[in-house]
RNA sequence: GCCGGCGUAGCUCAGGUAGUUAGAGCACAUCAUUCAUAAAGAUGAGGUCCCAAGUGCAAAUCUUGGCGUCGGCACCA
């Protein structure tokens, strides 16, 4: 019986094209995915698009757009990224403004109300004439806008819908206490135990509609939206059909005594998966998420990618010159897995020639030459292997980089064998003997094409057809000076 | 300011409950070679393990202090 296996990235906001930093992501929960997948498991992987709020309806605006041909737009951007990125066939694109996420969240919102979570109450914003936009303490210098800083900040009441966070302080405290795995990285995890520690203050979760009509409407009040990442949050359910297909809800989510989803998400998401969410939950009454992986940021020499330091670098641009398993391999194996790191063209031509040109793809060059001149037939593939523990282990804690480095630590010890045992001079002076290793290092190779799917899977599949085939295939990654 | 992390070869990092000459990958140099993508292989160079004091027979590893650096301390998603 397989395994339910349920993984969500967050939705990116569909207020700018995707970058590195969603790359990451994608590749991050994709390996998993299919890593999931390649043990048997039944998995359901969800993606997607963030699209209501008020930067989406003022970008539409500027464009001279409507905000749905905005979104819909933006949504055909980040669905061909996804299909760029080869992520796993079955992956679920749910978009916020899909009609059955809007009457989820709609729903959503009646439970958080029928647990007396919700209530109405007079809100002050603190808004820039100058920038034309609402600004939070944060924001502001000495109560001042610094862009600004002639302006006075005007103050703007306005009555929203607010949602009863402060009531959840022990609930969460306790779900911590309960599940002490939930956040991963620990670090992480002490960072939200601290914030939520420290007291918790009910928050805004609706905008008026006559300011900022693109929202999902608040049940039974035509003059308020739901705030964007209320809304939002939800998509991880309502992704599975929830609230109307509550068996399969069950099977991927869980239950409240067995919860079983798993979140990526990054570092600037800490408090919104895992407490405000995670409130949001128990307030529905609704099982928690089993755990929450949390990734760093990707800098690029050193410092946040910004275009006025021209520092940019961009994902689809790498993946049409290099190729899509050559910009996985790198988030995989060289980006950290939950700390910043650091992305330049140098270190990703560098690992590009190591890794791809002289490892992998020369490895698979001397071999299936051999096989291709000296086997009749093509290897049987060997049966299913175990995995390698040190594979599987850095994959169950998320460290990519290690199940990475344990393929190729297997890649350099066939190389090194190759060139040890030399088939290709002992098929001359005994062609059975030099066939028999020649066949044995085709299947190795057949082995690590399989370690290979969930971090390479185009490359893991044309390999495992050569061999099928018994054909060379054309040079898999040509080096690039 | 408060809390926490980190500071080890050119680069990215591992090690660190103290115990032989400090590790890996990449980059670099030399040699050799052809089954292969001028690739792979062998050899080698490269480190006062941030600084100082302390506790040990013994400290990169423990303690204290200092310096540097990064992150968190709510409504930007």
């Amino acid at each position: 019986m397989a395994k339910p296996f349920y993984i969500t990235t967050t939705l990116p906001y569909v207020n700018s094209v995707a970058h590195a930093g969603h790359a990451l992501e994608y590749v991050q929960a994709d390996i998993l995915a299919r890593y999931h997948a390649l043990i048997g498991d039944e998995v359901f992987f969800n993606t997607g698009t963030d699209e209501h709020g008020v930067k989406i309806y003022r970008k539409a605006l500027e464009e001279k757009k409507d905000p749905q041909a905005y979104v819909d737009e933006y949504a055909e951007k980040f669905k061909l990224v996804v299909q760029k990125l080869n992520l796993y066939p079955d992956v679920h694109f749910i978009r916020t403004t899909d009609p059955h996420h809007k009457a989820a969240a709609q729903e959503f919102w009646r439970r958080c109300i029928a647990a007396g979570d919700i209530y109405k109450k007079n809100y002050e914003v603190k808004y820039c004439v100058g920038c034309e936009l609402e600004k939070t303490d944060s924001e502001l210098q000495n109560g001042r806008c610094p862009l600004h800083p002639n302006l006075d900040i005007e103050i703007i009441k306005e009555e929203n819908y607010f949602f009863r966070f402060s009531k959840y302080q022990v609930p969460l405290l306790d779900l911590y206490a309960r599940r002490p795995d939930l956040v991963v990285p620990d670090y992480r995890f002490n960072e939200i135990r601290a914030f939520v520690a420290a007291g918790l203050e009910d928050f805004s979760i609706s905008r008026q509609k006559t300011k900022m009509p693109w929202g999902i409407p608040v049940p039974d009040d035509p003059d308020q939206v739901q705030y964007v990442w209320f809304d939002a949050l939800i998509n991880y359910i309502s992704t599975l059909g929830w609230p109307e297909e509550n068996e399969k809800f069950e099977k991927f989510w869980g239950i409240i005594d067995s919860p079983k989803a798993l979140q990526v998400a990054g570092k600037d998401q800490i408090r919104q998966q895992s407490a405000m969410w995670q409130a949001m939950l128990i307030s529905a009454n609704l099982p928690s998420t089993r755990q929450i992986v949390i990734h760093g940021f990707i800098t690029s020499g050193g410092q946040k990618m910004s275009k006025s330091t021209g520092n940019v670098i961009d994902p689809m641009t790498i993946i049409d010159e290099y190729g899509t398993d050559a910009l996985r391999l790198f988030l995989a194996r060289h980006i950290h897995p939950f700390e910043d790191s650091d992305f330049t063209m140098e270190k990703f031509k560098e690992s590009y020639n190591a890794d791809l040109a002289n490892g992998l793809g020369n490895l698979a060059a001397r071999i299936l030459t051999l096989a291709e001149a000296n086997l009749e037939k093509p290897v049987e593939h060997p049966a299913p292997i175990v995995f390698p523990a040190e594979y599987t282990n850095a994959l169950e804690k998320y460290d990519y980089n290690t199940a990475c480095d344990n393929v190729w630590k297997l890649i350099g010890e066939l190389d090194k064998d190759l060139t040890d045992k030399k088939p290709f001079s002992v098929v001359k002076a005994d062609p059975e003997a030099g066939k028999t290793m020649i066949a044995d290092m085709t299947k190795r190779l057949y082995t690590i094409a399989r370690l290979l799917q969930p971090i390479l899977p185009t490359t893991s599949d044309t390999l495992k057809a050569a061999i099928g085939a018994n054909k060379k295939p054309a040079n898999l990654f040509p080096r690039k000076e």
